[in-house]
DNA sequence: GTCTATAGTTGGATAGAC
DNA sequence: GTCTATCCAACTATAGAC
């Protein structure tokens, strides 16, 4: 009889694979990950159940936790399909640049390039699957239950680290303290705008416009989170 | 027999105020804000039970109802205890400023001052109490449930309007959609600051400092993200 | 591998005593 | 106004058939 906060991060496996690597059980297992992907997004971790989420995948609670083993488990999971070859693109980027600059510091433009652009690229596979994807992972951001904490920490540690210290070579004059709050606020623009929840701002004379999201192109949202964030970053502080 | 979902916003009373405005009710009524404050900030709304919060309360589930008449409408009587006088504080403070200019244009400095000290200078009460409340609030901006959205678009849509405007006039060659974008990056940083939910920065070397949040003060916080907010809206979009 | 059935908790909300 | 007691729906997770 396991009470449910005692098991914070059970996994049904070693590492969180899947048990089946090709069989025909790996084809719900995706069905289930795209599933709760969906829930997630709309109603957070706690707010969705596992029965909403087998449902809308179409098999039952148990197959769910044959796969996961947990609740807990099926959150990392969904993150972790995305979230690594997400992060691998970053870190692409940024090895190249560092490569061909062979030794000089980065433009600071190129660099939260590489740290943005993987995140609005990846319409690659489904526009409406990385959009439920990016909620999910800005609602962890924010979601402070000890569930979500270790796996956000998991996730994103390695690439901080990377980043904050790119951003120090493009930046000398800066402590390492104004260096790592900006690249607090940095996360801050990203994860506001990739949550979708935006700030609904009524219209002069009528009704709210929620979703300015789909009247504006990812790239030029992009370029103008570049500019204002490369802005923030050079910013001096008035004495 | 109401189910759950079928009653987002039922409030016990007509506007969410206190059935007792001096009573002995009203000290219950305060305290069970009070541990509402801290829960929902722990656990989100959905992670919330109402058992802890009265628990925490020293009060009954009953008792809460009695007074909010539901979760829900316990959430927003807890946002509006804080959010009113915030925004109020706001709005004064930019009325103020438009009063003296007469007609000029806005420093945009004096904007953004306008729109981010009253959220830090909230300490005048209780500094635990306001750090709570900041990430309530933090929350629910990322929080997509029909309960939240209705309480977010009440409490904060007309301050959105204000401060669109006098963003729209002090950058006159800046086009709508521009500031509109401009100012969602500005309130993404910060939701993501009063959050507290920061990303962890490990140390060069050794382990973890998650809350660096308490080793700066939050006068030299405020000013780094004016600064980092300001640059970031003049910024240009590079052809 | 996937199911049905169920165990064992916990959830929000209400009834009625005081 | 506040409590205890209670209702019943929903939850996670597991057992065991197939």
């Amino acid at each position: 009889m396991p009470k449910r906060a005692d098991v914070p991060l059970a996994l049904s496996r070693s590492a969180g694979l899947a048990p089946t690597e090709g069989g025909r059980g790996a084809e719900t297992r995706e069905r289930l990950l795209d599933a709760a992907e969906r829930i997630f997004a709309e109603r957070g971790f706690e707010g969705a159940s596992m029965r909403a989420v087998t449902q809308a995948a179409g098999a039952s609670v148990s197959a769910a936790n044959y796969h996961f083993g947990s609740k807990a488990a099926l959150l990392r999971a969904t993150l972790l399909r995305r979230v690594g070859p997400l992060n691998e693109r970053r870190l692409e980027r940024l090895d190249a640049l560092e490569e061909n600059a062979s030794g000089r510091p980065l433009e600071l433009e190129t660099i939260i390039d590489a740290f943005l652009r993987p995140v609005f690229e990846e319409h690659a596979a489904s526009a409406d699957a990385t959009a439920r994807f990016r909620q999910v992972a800005a609602r962890i951001y924010s979601d402070p239950p000890d569930v979500v904490a270790a796996i956000k920490k998991e996730l994103f540690g390695p690439i901080v680290v990377r980043f904050v210290g790119a951003l120090s070579a493009a930046l000398p004059e800066k402590s390492r303290e104004e260096i790592e709050l900006g690249f607090q606020l940095t996360v801050g623009v990203m994860v506001h705008v990739i949550s979708g929840h935006l700030v609904t701002v009524p219209g002069p004379e009528d009704d709210a416009c929620e979703c300015w999201t789909s009247r504006l192109s990812n790239e030029s949202v992009l370029q103008q989170m570049i500019a204002y964030v490369v802005a923030g970053l050079r910013a001096e502080v008035k004495s």
